[in-house]
DNA sequence: TCTGGGGTCCTAGGACCC
DNA sequence: TCTGGGGTCCTAGGACCC
């Protein structure tokens, strides 16, 4: 059922909220030792190479904010509070915002730990009703886990992200339908969904510099210059954004990777890290029932190039013995390891699937 | 200033098959 | 002989997201 939102009398097919937990991982720093509220906390790699997850509001004044190299952190706010981060607790808070968020959607979807969209279109056919019920979850995310959040409404998931970055820490925005093009128009492309360094680049090259150019660019020169991310760019500018939530997902691949704080030659060296990573992945891929049908090393040299070769089973497995030989067999021959050592070392998993072989009983008693 | 870690999706080329 | 066309699978790289 259409709700209509009373301010301009047009149907509204959906309504997305999209909830954005507030600098999280220096707030649950902050949550979690009450000496460090006020001050400047930066969450992050501490290591020579570390960079910046997430800076506390009082650290965003001094210049730091997330990616930023650590180091260079150091160099702008000496006084901060710098903590790796503590992911266990991350998730134990997220798994409880998603808990909320559920209480009143059936349909959610989780981008990361600090992040998620959900659907209000079933809340009721009053504008008023939708309105309150994400005012409720804003308050709820507050009062339970003492953070606070950001919150967009909008008929769509763009929409509803690009509320939430709009008016935070702690806001709460809605974007009518009639509002769409004032207050998408003046924004540089950049701040479109999908719109990194690159194609942002490529988009200034073309004379873009804004969504309003974007808008109202031939749709024929978008598509020969970006293939078909062109026309869906296109349509984002024009607030047009149909895809649906996504609800829960399975993930599709696993990996874990570690650049070293110094560039490694050594091959002995690289094959007993393959095999610590290996270890972990399987982990994962057992603790989740699951089995992989790829098995995959990645490799970035000093200069930052980096390559990835990969190798596919016949049948899927979970056995750490398997996706370790194959690991170091890629390692080995078809990693070009010349002088100068590389800076990281990375094993992904992907193919994945769950495993019916482990679900069935262990002596099922037709033996 | 010198660039993490965990993901997703897209593209392009080559192999292979009919 | 001097060379089709389409479909699918696999690999590798790259852009992008948080």
């Amino acid at each position: 059922m259409p709700s209509r939102n009373p301010s301009v009398n047009v149907p509204v097919e959906r309504w997305i909220g999209h909830l954005d937990m507030d600098a999280f991982f220096a707030a649950v720093e902050q949550l979690d030792h009450p000496e460090y509220r006020g001050l400047p906390v930066i969450v992050g790699g501490l290591g020579p190479r570390g960079v910046v997850s997430t800076a506390s509001y009082e650290a965003r004044p001094y210049g730091v904010h997330s990616s930023l190299p650590t180091a260079v952190a150091r160099r702008l706010c000496p006084e901060g509070i710098y903590v790796m981060p503590r992911f266990h607790r991350y998730r134990e808070i997220s798994e409880h915002v998603r808990t909320i968020l559920k209480r009143f959607c059936p349909t959610i979807e989780t981008i990361s730990l600090d992040e998620a969209f959900f659907d209000l279109s079933e809340r009721g056919p009053s504008f008023e009703a939708i309105h309150q019920t994400a005012k409720t979850i804003k308050r709820d995310v507050q009062a339970e886990t003492k953070l606070t959040c950001s919150v967009g409404l909008a008929p769509n998931r763009f929409l509803s992200k690009l509320g939430s970055e709009m008016d935070k820490p702690n806001g709460f925005k809605v974007i009518d339908p009639d509002q769409i093009r004032e207050i998408l128009d003046p924004l540089p492309v950049a701040q479109i969904w999908g719109v990194g360094k690159v194609t942002a680049k490529r988009l200034t090259s073309l004379g873009l510099l804004r969504v309003r150019d974007l808008r109202l660019a031939p749709a024929d020169l978008l598509v020969r210059e970006l293939g078909a991310s062109g026309r869906r760019l296109q349509q984002l500018a024009m607030g047009i954004d149909e895809t649906p939530l996504s609800g829960e997902v399975d993930s599709k691949s696993i990996s874990r990777e570690t650049t070293y704080a110094f560039d490694v030659d050594d091959l002995e060296e690289m094959e007993l890290e393959v095999c610590r990573l290996v270890q972990q992945v399987a982990q994962s891929l057992r603790a989740e029932n699951l089995i992989c049908r790829v098995v995959r090393v990645k490799v970035r040299y000093p200069n930052f190039k980096t390559i990835t070769r990969q190798t596919q089973l016949d049948t899927g497995t979970d056995a750490p013995e398997v996706i370790e030989s194959l690991a170091l067999d890629l390692l080995r021959n078809r990693v070009p390891l010349n002088e100068g050592g590389i800076r990281l070392l990375g094993v992904g998993l992907g193919g994945i699937v769950e495993s019916i072989a482990r679900q069935l009983p262990l002596f099922p008693d037709w033996l």
